[in-house]
RNA sequence: GGUCCUGUAGUUCAAUGGAUAGAACAAGUGUUUCCUAAACACUAGAUCCGGGUUCGAUUCCCGGCGGGACUACCA
């Protein structure tokens, strides 16, 4: 029962679709177009063929590149009711259309498919309604709007971010400027992990053969510093191991009676008992990738409302466990380990806290939870995690439902997929990991160094054009990953450098770039199109085509947000700007002669321009003036 | 073994149950006296296999086969 409770909370729970649906995007008039188009047809369908049908039931699509016309209506469904072939259907269907709406010019029917045509009025007059909203398609949280919280990055202190993170922070990022655009009040919170285990192996390792090293005194970046400690500590515990198995010791025992893992344990036994000097070289080290992540962050643009820390919300879960025990929810064993039994609801056990009460990730999560929930109005939790753990937060809504919590088995679990280098899975100790900060760095020197190639910034300063290598690298970045269903493990190849051309961030950036150029010279000209009627205007099939994909966008950021798929605003951004160019290559605007003719155009490619500077601020994407 | 995710051109990615399965990269070719050629146009190339539901299946269901993750007193 719990479990299918989970699962259809698991990816987007059904309450939020639900809550998301009473929400309206920007209002306007002329815009459904497809809601007319149904309830027409309806109409159609009840004076043709005597039947009440369902709007739902009337499918409405884009009418296909091949074919003449703008929207699609398939008639499939309806010969039932109307007793003809689809043929038939369609031809009375459409027949009836143009007798009684303007809008509705033409049509043609190809086996099923009705296809329309819609007027040049209504579309010039949909381009001016849109070209008044600055931000079309966003919507902006009002103070009754209910709190989503996004957790996202939640990193471990003792190394640097890799490019797993990156996508963590990327997608995390994009999600909430979604939900932001989709009305709600969004809180990004991050949880750093900054205590365990594994920052003591970085400190154990520190301590030992670290000789004082300092970032100051090394020049390395902080995360770097300690990351390399971690790294130094798994060398030395390998070799403790190997050590120990050639004295006859099984493998599985050589690695719980290492010297230095002992010691490691030893350390977090301490720490939780607040021994100063362990505290004090706690504080150091993570106070150092803290502002190595600090650096890390800001140059990815990424941020957060709220920060916790796992080191001042365990105690709150080991005092849930505790209670959770006392009410009989968990158990526990002789060696005084506390257990939840999840055979009942087809998992296995779980183990919350160790023998030696220490408490385990876990027990982190369900005190993290609380205090949120304590701290904020939630109506929605969300956590951006690898899909590698859709076991512990399928256990986590479990645990959180017994523990009384009711908003348990709403949680959200953004699971996303691996990135995975062409060998397979990047692995630290091989030294696979492909580090952050290098690859935005690379990522953006070769940004520059293309521009610089092509000549495109030849009358800028040196800091516009560090400026604009940065929009690019990052663009580029940014995009190849954001575009990616966020479920589906993506494979990234260092050797073959992210591409600037084709369906890539920079393509759509540059197109950006060349609407301003135009807008600008359009400006220096002494060109007004800002307030400006269309009447009688002739409209090309691809500027009508424009107008309809801007007006989807409304549509797309709602989508995405239902779907938590910044890969939806990707492709469709991507989609707009090559019809655009295909625009802009096959018509002049600014050496049109004729004056409406001119300012429509310009006014189109100001609309275009914003919606993809509206959408590429959903994916986290800077977007220049020129490139 | 169990649970979950996934399988589309050589490669990386698309496709609310709808028309002839779209792009990009790589390969080959064309378009700059013209608003930025990081563009545009053209050529060639793909749904893992077998059933089922449907007027219609890449999509939904069942069964195989392949890839991945989890099933830790790591986080």
């Amino acid at each position: 029962m719990l479990f299918s409770h989970w699962k259809a909370s698991f990816f987007v729970s059904s309450n939020y679709r639900i809550f998301a649906t009473k929400k309206k995007h920007n209002s306007h008039t002329t815009m459904n177009l497809e809601l007319t188009i149904q309830n027409e047809v309806a109409k159609a369908i009840k004076e043709l063929f005597g039947t009440e049908v369902e709007l739902k039931s009337i499918q409405i699509q884009k009418t296909k590149k091949e074919f003449e016309g703008d929207v699609t209506v398939v008639t499939f469904p309806f010969t039932k009711v109307s007793r003809k072939s689809p043929e038939q259907t369609g031809e009375a269907i459409g027949t009836f259309l143009i007798s009684q709406n303007p809008i509705i010019t033409k049509f043609n029917v190809i086996k099923g498919f009705l296809n329309l045509s819609i007027s040049a009025e209504y579309w010039t007059k949909l381009l001016i309604e849109i070209n008044q909203q600055p931000q079309f398609g966003i919507m902006t949280p009002d103070e009754q709007a209910k709190v989503m919280m996004i957790e996202y990055s939640s990193p471990n202190t003792n190394k640097p971010l890799h490019l797993g993170h990156i996508r963590n922070n990327l997608l995390g990022y994009s999600i909430a400027e979604i939900q932001k655009a989709n009305g709600w009040n969004v809180i990004k919170t991050n949880i750093v992990n900054d205590r365990g285990i594994h920052i003591c192996k970085s400190m154990l390792a520190w301590k030992l053969f670290g000789n004082g090293e300092t970032p100051q005194s090394t020049g390395m970046k902080g995360d770097h510093l300690v990351g390399k400690y971690y790294v130094v500590f798994d060398k030395a515990y390998k070799a403790e191991i190997k050590e120990l198995m050639d004295k006859g010791l099984t493998e599985e025992d050589a690695k719980k009676k290492a010297p230095l893992i002992l010691a490691a344990q030893n350390m977090l036994l301490a720490w939780e008992n607040n021994d100063p000097e362990v505290y004090q070289l706690w504080q150091t080290m993570n106070g150092w990738v803290y502002e190595g992540f600090e650096v890390t962050y800001k140059k990815l643009g990424v941020d957060f409302d709220k920060i916790y820390y796992e080191s001042q919300t365990y105690l709150e879960g080991k005092n849930k466990v505790e209670e959770g025990l006392a009410k009989g929810v968990f158990y526990q064993r002789e060696d005084r380990s506390v257990w939840a039994d999840l055979t009942p609801d087809g998992l296995d056990e779980k183990l919350l806290l160790r023998g030696d009460g220490t408490s385990v990730y876990m027990t982190q999560d369900i005190g993290t939870a609380k205090l949120r929930y304590d701290d904020y109005q939630i109506s929605k939790m969300v956590y951006v995690v690898g899909n590698e753990q859709n076991y512990h937060f399928q256990v986590l809504a479990l645990l959180l439902d017994k523990l009384g919590f009711s908003w348990g088995k709403d949680l959200v679990h953004f699971s996303y997929g691996m990135v995975e280098l062409p060998e397979g899975k990047m692995k630290s100790r091989e030294g696979t990991v492909v580090d952050a900060d290098d690859l935005m760095q690379e990522m953006i020197d070769s940004a520059k160094e293309t521009s610089l190639e092509l000549g495109k910034l030849d009358n800028c300063t040196e800091q516009e054009i560090e400026e604009i290598a940065r929009m690019i690298g990052l663009g580029a970045l940014k995009y190849f990953i954001l575009k990616v269903d966020p479920r589906k493990n993506m494979t990234f190849n260092p050797k073959e450098s992210i591409d600037f051309n084709g369906n890539t961030g920079p393509f759509i950036q540059y197109t950006h770039a060349r609407i301003k150029s135009v807008l600008r010279k359009a400006n220096e000209m002494g060109v007004d199109y800002s307030s400006i009627t269309f009447e009688n205007i002739q409209l090309a099939e691809k500027e009508s085509n424009l107008i309809q994909l801007v007006s989807e966008f409304p549509n797309v950021v709602k989508q995405a947000g239902d779907e938590f798929s910044p890969a939806l605003i990707a492709n469709y951004m991507y989609e707009l700007v090559k019809e655009y160019n295909q625009f802009y290559h096959d018509f002049s605007i600014l050496k049109e002669e004729n004056e409406d003719c001119k300012k429509f155009r310009l006014v189109l490619s100001k609309t275009v321009g914003n919606t993809i500077q509206n959408g590429m601020k959903l994916l986290g994407i800077d977007v220049p003036e020129r490139m």
